[in-house]
DNA sequence: TTTATTCGATTACGTATGTAATACTATACT
DNA sequence: AGTATAGTATTACATACGTAATCGAATAAA
């Protein structure tokens, strides 16, 4: 059986999102990356950073002077299982309903819609 | 300047759905409720309420023998609120890439796709 | 009126999270 | 070799959250 994943907090996800961008990166690359779109200090995202690979979310490599690290896990596996329970919690487990509220507030463009217009259609039938 | 809303926790969201169902309701209607849905006992479910109210996301009426409660926001408030940050953290902001990756994954059934196309054709006219 | 029951208020307690600081260790520079 | 520096490990501490239990007051039942 599958084990499921580790739950991880909003922070943590800033974290991911920069390793999945690129991996492995050292402690310090993250840094550096955060530095722009947060105001954390170094020490906090190296707490947020351990916390990870103690959760076995992000792995380790120690045999470089300087550690790297890597998620262990995709986005899209994270996205999936997050967005699951996000919209059964928010909007009752109907997709539609959330959907139906960005097209009535103009949350997406005409653009936006035609888009999705198109990606609906290229949906590779089942079989 | 409006305030922005309070943030409140998955298990409050529980409670903020059966209020928004229907309201207003006595601690026992939602712990009734509940009682279907979760194995929260009594008291943990007056806790989440008692903190919602702190919270003034929830008022009480003080007025009649056994209190009762109501929303001091509309679910569609919340959702839109809690919507956003999602999509922002999760998905870098883009709602369609969300719905894109629903689509390519056989999330949705051939129904739903259809209800969808057919939500999506329904968006009024800017004017 | 005494007692049982029901509500509401207060208190509890462990884990997670946000947000670091301090201590230790191994290189790097002087 | 001694000291500064950069990484890593450990510790800290307040608030939020999950999950209740206990205490007290008011009402209902006996």
């Amino acid at each position: 059986m599958e084990k499921n994943i580790p739950s991880i907090s909003e922070s943590e996800w800033e974290i991911m999102n920069v390793l999945w961008d690129k991996a492995p990166q050292t402690a310090n690359d993250i840094i550096l990356s955060l530095q722009e779109s947060t105001d954390w200090k170094p020490k906090t995202i190296r707490t947020l950073l351990d916390r990870l690979v103690q959760k076995d979310v992000v792995g380790v490599n120690k045999n470089l002077r300087v550690y790297t690290f890597s998620p262990l896990y995709t986005r899209e596996k994270y996205q999936r299982a997050e967005t699951e329970s996000f919209i059964k919690r928010i909007y009752g487990g109907a997709l539609k309903s959330m959907l139906v509220q960005f097209i009535q507030e103009d949350t997406l463009s005409e653009d936006d819609i035609n888009e999705l217009r198109s990606t609906l259609n290229k949906k590779p039938k089942k079989q």
